[in-house]
DNA sequence: GCTGATGCGTC
DNA sequence: GTCGGAC
DNA sequence: GTCCGACGACGCATCAGC
């Protein structure tokens, strides 16, 4: 076999020869003219192009052996053969034979064709030493049609945008192969210097090169797609560029993280080299005896071709002796170190962020239940209910009011200064990743100087952002803190700030192991969730073995009953058939604010489904209830309410946003109200949750309420007919539907069951046409999945726009129309694409009301898509004066 | 003092 | 509130 | 059947910037 030595580059020490040495050497092969490849070698063997590009490159006399491709030649002791590497103009591989073996060596190589490298060839040969740049896995390329395509995509949505594409490759080979495809899709190219330079003498020596490019000026780069060397990024050069959207072409590409890592708005994966498929393909087809891995992750590959039964070995400073001596292969050791360790041992939090990852990781639910009942029980009693809270995704209990006023526009300012990311590589980055905490991790990799933190910190923390007031005060608070993390801390802390874990945890696995974590019943921890309305007093009355204490107790509110929707009297008539019920209690659905009051003591407490107290805002009606002598709570809805005036949903929002509590007197603007109860829950130190309906409601009946609050009526109904009769009644007394109940069922906090139902039906629908679309949010942000649409003013002819939704229509078909809307997108304002007006929808809506945010003056509740309607053109769809109409039907109906 | 952007909570 | 989809 | 995520309009509060 042929010795092989290596520093810094091949020595053949028996043959005098070198092989892409880094240094200047008296005798070497040069496989390929790029820079790092070149030096000043006074007697050199290359192939022409190589040979060519040296000379334009380095300049001066040297004595060169130009070979041709697959032609031998001799030298001293050995015989030498270039064959075309494929991975730029002129790159050549060379087999060395003589009588101590053969050896390949491939230099840079690829297999695929590419648009300016000759094809690729092999030989058999005993010893193959070969370039392992991408020898992990992970690299494996897509095709590169599919690569282009996105490029030439991301160009002309730039241009689209008025931006100007910038795509950085290396400017002898990448260079080359990017201009062919932007010249083939037919956009204009403007080169940077050096990639002018080259492709200048690629001309010369391809006459069949492509013409139709020019050398960068700056005042005529607008509308073009500026190709420059990596490099040149961050230059001054491409900086005064303001509007510019840059991509970088690399393997790299593959990596997660790469547009900040290159800081660079895209990256694709386009390489001049061998993916890990090819590698692996290329070993195959030569056969070799033994393998030399060099470059890029060369001791894995090593070792993976090594399980694959071949003789391989990396080639580096470091396994020179191994390799030498030939010693029994021991555990293959990293080509690049890995990420220096911290020393600090984990934080708390860091803990429970990894769990988090864990439970993200693992798709069993019982191996997420068990991950988190350990570390659950894990925790001290401090810890418990704040790590149970986090784990659902909020920063305080339920029950708590305090909100922290930090969405998404805070965060992001915060990640992005306590990163020290410009906005546009900010955007790059979380553009690609749907969810904010993976965003917030890609962005501060490696950016963080890490601080210990506990989840007591965590919670101060949230206690401090909710005490700041203002944006600005709120987001510096957050920046401090997130440089102060690991990338996995702040991701988590993020995905707390936005109220979303995305770990595929839900509410009712937690539940599920605390009851695992402290052998509970699971019921019963069921049941003090609904109570308590907050995971974390349930974990730590678990773990005392005291979840006996959270039941109902007056003051404190408790999850309501949720009812189910039927679309029509019949469907909901087969229910209650289904449950053997001879007959169900009805009452009219009150279009207001569920609400819960507890009563007793002259005290009142009102409460939302959400369990907020609201006692604040309609202190006119808590001032009312406190006169009632007894312990009550009750479950209703309070409502607009004014003899002789129509007053709406809207008349009651009024109120509710208000923070100021109400004053004694209610204000000349104030709306008034009543509250209508339809359920009794408690009496006079008695739950009455597990009573029948039947029960609850005799009970209510028999109250005698102060004034300001009064029982739903209910009717009983035995048939369809009857439903659909009671149902007209409830619309001709002005409200919003029909809720039809079981009188046999108990009352079950926070579940939607099918004891309660309600019917509501849609208004009328509307024939509209899409007239913009936008990207969707988490799941569907890789989609359009967000239409405006627009009815037809018949006097002008102008499309108004009013409503959106997305509400209705299938996965495929947004899909569809997302390739639909991107092929026929008329202009980009941001997020926001004008479409060209051809989808006809057909949208239902519960009702319809003047406003101010759309163009047609109108607005839509609860708009849902019920159709596409690819049986009418635009010129079909319904008009602003129709649209009008149904307000005014609407108006009188009441 | 007004306006627009943002956050939140109601349906 | 609405809806479709996953389990 | 039940839960969950991704969506609609609206109103108020708060703040930044004019």
């Amino acid at each position: 076999m042929i010795s092989v030595r290596y520093h810094r580059g091949l020595e053949l020490p028996e043959h005098g020869l070198w092989l892409d040495p880094e240094d200047p050497r008296p005798f070497a092969f040069v496989s390929h003219a790029h820079a790092d490849h070149i030096a000043r070698h006074p007697e050199f063997i290359a192939s022409a192009g190589t040979a060519r590009l040296m000379q334009a490159r380095l300049g001066g006399e040297r004595q060169g052996h130009i070979l041709e491709f697959g032609q031998p030649a001799s030298f001293r002791d050995f015989q030498i053969t270039l064959l075309p590497a494929g991975h730029i103009f002129g790159s050549a591989q060379s087999l060395i034979e003589s009588e101590h073996g053969s050896l390949l060596y491939t230099g840079d190589f690829k297999l695929r064709r590419g648009l300016s490298a000759e094809p690729t060839e092999w030989r058999h040969a005993e010893t193959l030493i070969m370039e392992t740049t991408y020898g992990l896995p992970k690299y494996r390329l897509p095709p590169t049609e599919a690569v282009m395509a996105r490029m030439v995509a991301f160009c002309q949505e730039s241009l689209e945008d008025g931006a100007v594409p910038v795509l950085l490759g290396y400017s002898l080979g990448k260079a080359q192969e990017i201009l062919c495809a932007i010249l083939k899709a037919g956009l204009t190219p403007m080169l940077h210097g050096a990639v002018y330079q080259m492709t200048e003498i690629y001309r010369q020596l391809k006459p069949d090169f492509p013409d139709g490019y020019e050398r960068y000026s700056a005042g005529k780069v607008e509308g073009k797609v500026l190709i420059c060397p990596p490099s040149a990024n961050r230059t001054i050069m491409l900086t005064r560029i303001k509007n510019r959207r840059v991509a970088v072409l690399t393997g790299w590409a593959l990596d997660p993280g790469a547009t900040y890592r290159y800081q660079c708005d895209a990256a694709f994966p386009l390489s001049d080299h061998a993916d890990y498929t090819d590698l692996v393909r290329y070993v195959d087809l030569v056969q070799p005896k033994r393998v030399l891995t060099l470059h890029g992750f060369a001791a894995a590959f090593a070792a993976d071709l090594r399980e694959r039964g071949f003789d391989a070995w990396a080639l580096s400073e470091e396994n020179q002796l191994e390799l030498l001596l030939r010693r029994a292969p021991s555990t293959p050791q990293p080509e690049r170190p890995a990420a220096p360790v911290a020393a600090m041992p984990q934080s708390e939090f860091g803990a429970f962020a990894t769990l988090g990852d864990q439970i993200a990781n693992s798709t069993s639910k019982l191996k997420k239940i068990a991950l988190l009942a350990d570390y659950l029980r894990s925790l001290n009693e401090t810890q418990l209910p704040i790590a149970a809270r986090f784990l659902t995704g909020r920063a305080f209990a339920q029950s708590d009011m305090r909100t922290l006023q930090v969405g998404w526009a805070v965060i992001k300012r915060a990640v992005m200064a306590a990163g020290g990311l410009a906005e546009q590589e900010f955007r790059a980055i979380s553009r690609q990743y749907a969810d904010a905490g993976k965003a917030t991790y890609e962005a501060l990799l490696e950016r963080t100087t890490p601080r210990d933190f506990s989840l007591v910190d965590a919670l101060a923390l949230f206690d401090q952002l909710h005490a700041a007031r203002g944006p600005l005060v709120k987001g510096e608070l957050l920046q401090q803190r997130l440089a102060a993390l690991t990338p996995l801390e702040a991701s988590y802390l993020v995905k707390i700030l936005t109220g979303d874990l995305r770990i595929g945890l839900k509410s009712g696995l937690v539940e599920e192991a605390i009851a695992a974590a402290f052998q509970a019943d699971l019921h019963t921890v069921r049941e003090a969730q609904m109570f308590t309305g907050d995971l974390g007093e349930v974990a730590a009355l678990a773990s005392k073995n005291q979840l006996e204490e959270a039941s109902l107790h007056l003051f404190r509110p408790i999850q309501v009953m949720l009812a189910s929707p039927e679309p029509t009297a019949q469907a909901v008539w087969s229910r209650i058939a289904a449950h053997d019920a001879p007959a169900a209690w009805t009452e009219d659905k009150f279009d207001g604010i569920r609400a819960q009051i507890h009563l007793g003591s002259g005290r009142a407490e009102i409460f939302t489904r959400d369990l907020r107290q609201i006692t604040g805002q309609f202190a006119d009606l808590a001032r009312a209830a406190r006169s009632y002598p007894g312990e009550a709570i009750l479950d209703g809805e309070i409502l607009a309410y004014e003899q002789g005036r129509r007053l709406t949903f809207f008349d009651l929002q009024k109120r509710l946003g208000r923070k100021t509590e109400d004053d004694l007197f209610l204000g000349a603007n104030d709306i008034p109200v009543v509250f209508k109860a339809f359920d009794l829950l408690y009496l006079n130190g008695t739950s009455l949750l597990k009573r029948p309906l039947a029960e609850r409601r005799l009970a209510l009946e028999s109250l005698t309420l102060p004034p300001g609050l009064e029982v739903a009526p209910i009717h009983r109904v035995a048939s369809a007919e009857e439903i659909e009769a009671a149902f007209q009644a409830a619309r001709a007394r002005g409200n919003e539907g029909l809720m039809i109940k079981d009188g046999a069922s108990f009352y079950t906090p926070g579940r939607r069951g099918q004891a309660w139902l309600k019917f509501k039906k849609e208004l009328a629908t509307l024939d509209v046409v899409v007239v913009g679309a936008e990207q969707g949010h988490g799941k569907r942000s890789h989609v359009l999945s967000d239409y405006t649409f627009a009815v037809r003013d018949e006097v002008s002819g102008h499309l108004l726009t009013i409503g959106k939704a997305y509400s209705g229509l299938t996965d495929e078909e947004i899909e569809e129309l997302t390739e639909h809307f991107t092929a026929t997108t008329i202009a980009r304002h941001g997020r926001y694409r004008e479409v060209v007006p051809e989808i006809v929808l057909e949208i239902a809506f519960d009702s319809i009301q003047p406003s101010d945010r759309h163009a047609s003056g109108l607005a839509m509740r609860f708009p849902r898509i019920k159709a596409i309607r690819r049986d009418k053109t635009p010129e079909q769809i319904d008009t602003i004066a129709h649209a009008r109409r149904l307000v005014a039907t609407e108006m009188v109906s009441h």
